[in-house]
DNA sequence: AATTCGTGTAATCGGTGCTTACATTCACAA
DNA sequence: TTGTGAATGTAAGCACCGATTACACGAATT
């Protein structure tokens, strides 16, 4: 296993079912014996994810934490990963919240502006929740084209990295014009230095951890100025 | 656990240690009972991490296929961890090696042409190897900084891609003076393009299996072209 | 009030990492 | 040649894990 020790699998017996919190007034969606023990879980394991990684996360210990037994959780989920696709998906979904926020305040003349926003925030709330970014990234956890909520929601954001990127080239504010190539550059650069922040990457090629928030936006900004003033409409000799 | 439903755990009892290939002519090493065990773990757990990626490796699947009882490897290896250290360095090696002899191939002339042979070697070594090459990336198995032979190895690399970055700004084939913020970008760029193949992002951003290789070298020439002619001596407005 | 079905419990299975006690076998020295 | 010690492997067992099954409870429906 990977949890060397942990505590006792038996709590205390109870005397049965005494003092289980029902949820006063019913909200009418799944009040029936524990309350809403899917949530519970979920939550349970986002919070195992932030303090110990994506391996931390047992079925047993989310269903210590919910106060139930260890084979409840498989009522509401069928697997382990079935849980793990449910704590992605709603990591996925703050992860999408916060950047459209983001975008929502940028500046809507200026589209390579908005692309380099979008590529800020995605850093910030990366290395912000490293371990929740880690699960939404790892395919492992999360089968992005299967679940039904959440992949229109990540699938609108490619596409919304996309129509920005296309508005820039339309504004002339492009040096290149295979988008295609710009798209997939881009996304490799911020996730690749996502992940090398989560890897523990950055303190070897001698970045701090204090100079990373500025050395993140650094590379986004030297990629836009890469492929924004290279062979612009007006300045070619 | 991880791995559901593997092979039983016991072998027929093969008779005691009747016909257990001992190295012939003693390679004055370590040929004591088994031969070297260590080795043929390694190997095992190689062949383990090629199949399943590193989540498919256990100690005793590796002690399985090494004809061994369960609790031999833990006489070379005090942790599973540790074995996968082992996996790593081996793997580390390995990659390293590829990555010298792809530069001995490049034109000595030309730096920058060497720091993209650089990025295109990286990336086709991790697109051909990427169960070896996350294992190597990620720091749950693999602590750089601490395993001796090859940690070297590690610095030596990113020594190598400094050097010769440096070279080419010497030589006046860069467009920008922050050679720290370019290496960076460029580690993050093939890192982050080698991750998304693994981690299967590719197909959602519409580059097929049979694309992969060619927008590689396109995204690192696009780099390469992005940090080269931007403001370079002469062509100024 | 009786029944049904959703939910949780208890027990159990096989797998895992890891430890301990014991057996074997090589290497070196008296 | 013969001990003897250390290196190596075996056997057994612990705690933990994911997952399944049979059973118990309880709310909702009839």
């Amino acid at each position: 296993m990977r949890r060397p020790a942990k505590t006792s699998d038996k709590s205390p017996p109870a005397g049965r079912r005494s003092a289980k919190p029902r949820p006063a007034r019913a909200p009418a969606a799944k009040p029936y014996h524990h309350g809403d023990l899917r949530r519970v879980l979920i939550d349970a394991a986002m919070q195992l994810v932030g303090e110990g990684g994506p391996d931390a996360v047992s079925v047993r210990e989310a269903a210590r934490r919910a106060g139930v037994s260890p084979g409840a959780p498989f009522r509401h989920f069928p697997s382990r990963d079935a849980l793990m696709n449910a704590v992605a998906e709603e990591a996925q979904r703050r992860f999408g919240a916060e950047i459209e926020a983001a975008l929502a305040d940028a500046p809507s003349g200026d589209p390579l502006g908005r692309f380099r926003c979008l590529g800020i925030a995605y850093l910030r709330w990366a290395m912000k929740n490293p371990t929740h970014f880690e699960i939404i990234s790892s395919r492992r956890f999360f089968d992005h084209d299967r679940s039904a909520g959440v992949s229109s929601d990540n699938a609108e954001l490619i596409g919304l990295t996309e129509r920005t990127l296309a508005e820039a080239f339309s504004a002339g504010q492009l040096g290149t014009s295979d988008l295609k190539q710009v798209q997939i550059a881009g996304r490799a650069l911020v996730y690749g230095f996502a992940r090398m922040h989560i890897d523990g990457h950055l303190p070897r090629w001698g970045v701090t951890e204090a100079e990373a928030e500025q050395m993140a936006a650094d590379i986004v900004d030297l990629f836009i100025a890469g492929i924004a003033g290279r062979v612009a409409p007006a300045a070619k000799a």
